[in-house]
DNA sequence: CTGAAAGCGCTAACAT
DNA sequence: ATGTTAGCGCTTTCAG
């Protein structure tokens, strides 16, 4: 692998002027500056970003530690995250953390050791303080769709509690009374907004609210929905905490013979975007994922730039798509 | 920032004895580690990973390149590989290609610089040589879904060419007789692959083919079925050539108010599970996506660890999910 | 078992 | 406009 020396012999000038082709090209004569390139396509020579970021201290390098890429709604951050990180030539480390702060807290120790210039997460339930650890080793870090208790910095969410009121507010003009909300998971911010909103909904409505928590899984939607099968509480309605929650229960109604929206009606938050488009039929209330990405990486980037003003919460507008399986029997 | 010599002084040894500590533990006096130890937990310290890949030369980080996570497809694969670097000690840096070559380039030379332990890559069509560049700095390739002409490397694909046979055979068997192939892009292998397993397929059966090829997009599924329409090419079965395309030609139809399959069968290829959940809908030839990821990965690593014998083609088993799309109007 | 010296590849700061 | 020196934080090599 050849060196800025390899690159310096053969052009015959120092390592400097071999650096300075990369960093300042303007200061070199124009002869040297041929010389150099000569000399620089003639051994394929790419610079050791790793012996760079030894001096300069930064690594152009961000990371975005999130439970689940395979969720859409996740993926669709990345994106957004990507497409930013690229623009300004930031290398973006991927990391999922399954919702485990075990997991999490190893990430973060392997993203301080490689000096990540910045770190976008949307981190487990729980506080380890195991973020401190970034601050402390100054560096930035910006949430993702969720807030974490204790900890003040940048963050942006999507606005599901607004979502929850209006989800709510749909089934109820739809004329249903008994509502449920499936998933939710103590902790989680994100989810207990959207707890707090459909309870909120609920009560305005003099209806009563029924919570079952349970994780975020495709498995856990099933599970609970079969519970309320086995133990006769269905209800009219059911609102599921995100998307994947939401296909747990439709498998489940599916499975028992029900019909959505004939039998039971269903909606859920997180747009699942392909499959609306294949028939369109989940009822949900979507956030701006990608925007979500991009803008927390803005902020992320203004804070590498080293803006140091107080830490900012952007909650981010969600829609409520109204597709069937909301609608009420008779519609 | 605490660097080996802060840890050092505080324990009382030199930076010698805290490398050990990190890389040698078993070599050094019990009491002496304690010390150490309690420096460390007092500094917060963290090696320098940089410091460390300069003089070590691998920096346990890998690289997925990949036209677009979005597409449920790369996701998952993107969860294969990242599970299996994570359970290795590597990081995993994600690029988005969008099918430019032209980004590529770009992103291998980010990842030259970075110096990368080794590369999957999902690359797109054409060859530029620019995948050499990795070959001439020693960083060893696994191509991921797509072989690349000219290129001899390890490579992991899905066998669609015996998918595309089984799905255009089961479309016969179901009576149709004039099936098309939409989106199939020259230059992606894995295209061709079905391309070519489309037209065997139909010439054993005595028909004539039809191929429209396009990007493998939405937009595009979109376009070519609407050009379906206006030039009045509509055939009885539509075989997408991925998924995307799929839901393309499915709200192209929606919107012209064709029923699928009443009026036209569709199947595709890559399953798009999610949908499928909520509603068994879309046959299709399925791709062992987690495991091309993983298996990606894991042939990567026994060429970072130096294994150096001929390169190695994986060709994936795919399985044809049959559903409702595309079964005949009588059945 | 522990330490000192040298060097990985590059650039900031100071010459010239 | 270009070169020299020193050092970024760590580990390899060789001594002790």
């Amino acid at each position: 692998m050849n060196t800025i020396l390899d690159v310096a012999s053969q052009a015959g000038v120092s390592a400097m002027t071999v650096s300075r082709y990369f960093n300042q090209p303007d200061m070199l004569a124009p002869a040297t500056h041929r010389k150099v390139r000569a000399a620089i396509e003639k051994l394929k020579y790419v610079p050791n970003a790793a012996a760079r970021s030894l001096v300069n201290g930064c690594t152009n390098a961000i990371a975005l530690i999130l439970s689940d890429i395979t969720n859409s709604f996740y993926t669709t951050v990345a994106r957004g995250v990507e497409d930013r990180a690229q623009q300004h030539g930031y290398a973006l480390i991927l990391g999922n953390s399954d919702e485990s702060l075990e997991k999490e807290r190893r990430y973060l120790d392997v993203l301080i050791s490689r000096r990540v210039d910045g770190v976008l997460i949307s981190s487990a339930p729980g506080n380890d303080h195991h973020l401190d650890m970034l601050h402390h080793h100054g560096i930035p870090v910006v949430l993702i769709d969720r807030t974490v208790e204790e900890i003040d910095t940048d963050a942006v969410w999507g606005d599901t509690f607004t979502g929850a009121l209006h989800l709510t507010g749909h089934l109820v003009e739809q004329g249903f009374r008994d509502i449920v909300l499936v998933g939710g998971w103590p902790g989680v911010s994100s989810l207990e907004e959207r707890q707090a909103g459909y309870l909120r909904a609920m009560k305005e409505a003099s209806l009563v609210p029924h919570v079952y928590p349970g994780r975020t899984s495709r498995q856990s939607g099933e599970e609970i929905t079969e519970q309320l099968f086995e133990k006769n509480l269905l209800p009219q309605a059911i609102i599921a905490a995100n998307n994947h929650v939401a296909v747990g229960v439709l498998v489940s109604l599916r499975r028992h013979g029900l019909r959505v929206p004939e039998d039971m009606a269903v909606a859920c938050f997180d747009d699942i975007e392909i499959a609306a488009q294949i028939n369109p039929f989940l009822t949900v209330v979507a956030q701006p994922a990608y925007e979500m990405g991009s803008l927390a990486m803005d902020l992320l980037l203004e804070r590498m730039q080293g803006f140091d003003g107080p830490s900012r919460h952007c909650a981010l507008p969600t829609k409520m798509i109204v597709r069937c399986s909301s609608l009420a029997p008779g519609a």
